[in-house]
DNA sequence: TCCCAGGGGCCAA
DNA sequence: TTGGCCCATGGG
């Protein structure tokens, strides 16, 4: 059962960039074949489905999402699919305003925009791959992460093969819980193998439904609730709220205050509590995508400023 | 070889 | 509350 349906992209949404989602922090699950991203989903109902998400630009921008169902799929679950892509690829994230004013007053941004101009941001579908994607890129280069996730989808991720190729779904934290934690080591991702294990494990035994911690209103109670969790401090929670609840954060990290002293204080250190309020202050609503931008490619843009970026960056999917 | 990386837990003051 | 150390692993 093969099923496609395109998707118009709203003019407040565009630009759109689909070339950056093929290109920038593509994690497994999820592949690139040709000019599109690929993944095996695992229904509530227990069944599969392979989806193929690509672009068309003409006659007019347009998301296309191919259903291969491997088992058929009744029409509220296709529905609740194709809205999960549409969700996961922001086709409804208004950024005219950004890339079209914002961006073009601030020298910086403008060079940042550059290469990926038009890019949205990305959600995972599963907060708890959220988390662990942020866990695994605790205190290493980017460019390690896309090994760990891989191994983990491989090993604790459920497959199916289709043609000749074989997809994987996301781990989840039933399997991750009862997982041996040499297993769990296996997948290179050192010492991070206690806190993986252990949010599973807190998922498990206390029944969290941390999807579900998307209908909460206050982003301070999810913070709060998600740093209970073992191996989630500020850093993983503010990430993990922007990527798997879309919300308006954005993280400090080595990488992000660094790009804050370089491109706003003249390289000079500031306190944590002084760069929130910069942000805040500055760029308001838009501060997770000025953020995205500046942490994006940034040691390949900073030249086109006059200054050097001493971090390489990973966001370039391998 | 040594150092460090897109943090967090832990423990001593 | 805060600072310093440790934690695996891989790349420069």
């Amino acid at each position: 059962m093969n099923k496609t349906f395109q998707i118009p992209i709203p003019s407040s949404s565009q630009p759109y960039n689909f070339n950056y989602f093929l290109t920038h922090y593509v994690f497994y699950p999820w592949v690139v074949e040709g000019k599109e991203l690929v993944r095996l989903f695992k229904l509530p109902s227990g069944k599969f489905v392979l989806v193929r998400v690509g672009y068309r630009h003409n006659p007019q921008p347009a998301l296309l999402i191919a259903l291969n169902e491997l088992e058929r799929l009744n029409a509220d679950e296709q529905l609740w699919l194709v809205d999960l892509i549409l969700w996961i690829f922001a086709v409804d994230e208004p950024v005219k305003e950004f890339y079209e004013v914002i961006c073009q007053k601030d020298a910086v941004l403008k060079a940042a925009c550059q290469e990926i101009y038009g890019a949205h941001l990305r959600t995972d579908p599963y907060v708890f791959e959220s988390i662990l994607g942020v866990i695994v890129a605790q205190n290493v280069q980017f460019q390690r992460i896309y090994t760990m996730t891989e191994l983990l989808c491989k090993r604790f991720g459920e497959k199916r093969t289709i043609g000749e190729k074989t997809y994987y779904t996301f781990p989840t934290p039933q399997v991750i819980a009862k997982a041996p934690l040499s297993e769990i080591r296996a997948c290179k991702v050192g010492y991070r193998d206690k806190y993986i294990k252990g949010v599973a494990e807190e998922v498990m035994k206390d029944n969290l439904d941390l999807d579900g911690l998307r209908n909460e209103k206050d982003p301070q109670t999810i913070r709060e609730k998600l740093m209970e969790l073992p191996g989630v401090g500020p850093y993983t929670a503010d990430l993990a709220m922007a990527i798997g609840f879309r919300l308006p954060m954005f993280h400090l990290d080595l990488y992000s205050r660094e790009a804050l002293y370089t491109f706003y204080f003249h390289g000079k250190k500031i306190s944590d509590e002084r760069l929130r309020e910069f942000v805040d202050v500055r760029w308001g609503k838009w501060k997770h995508h000025v953020m995205l931008l500046l942490t994006t490619n940034t040691d390949t843009w900073a030249p086109s400023t006059g200054k050097k970026f001493r971090l390489k960056s990973g966001a370039k999917s391998p």
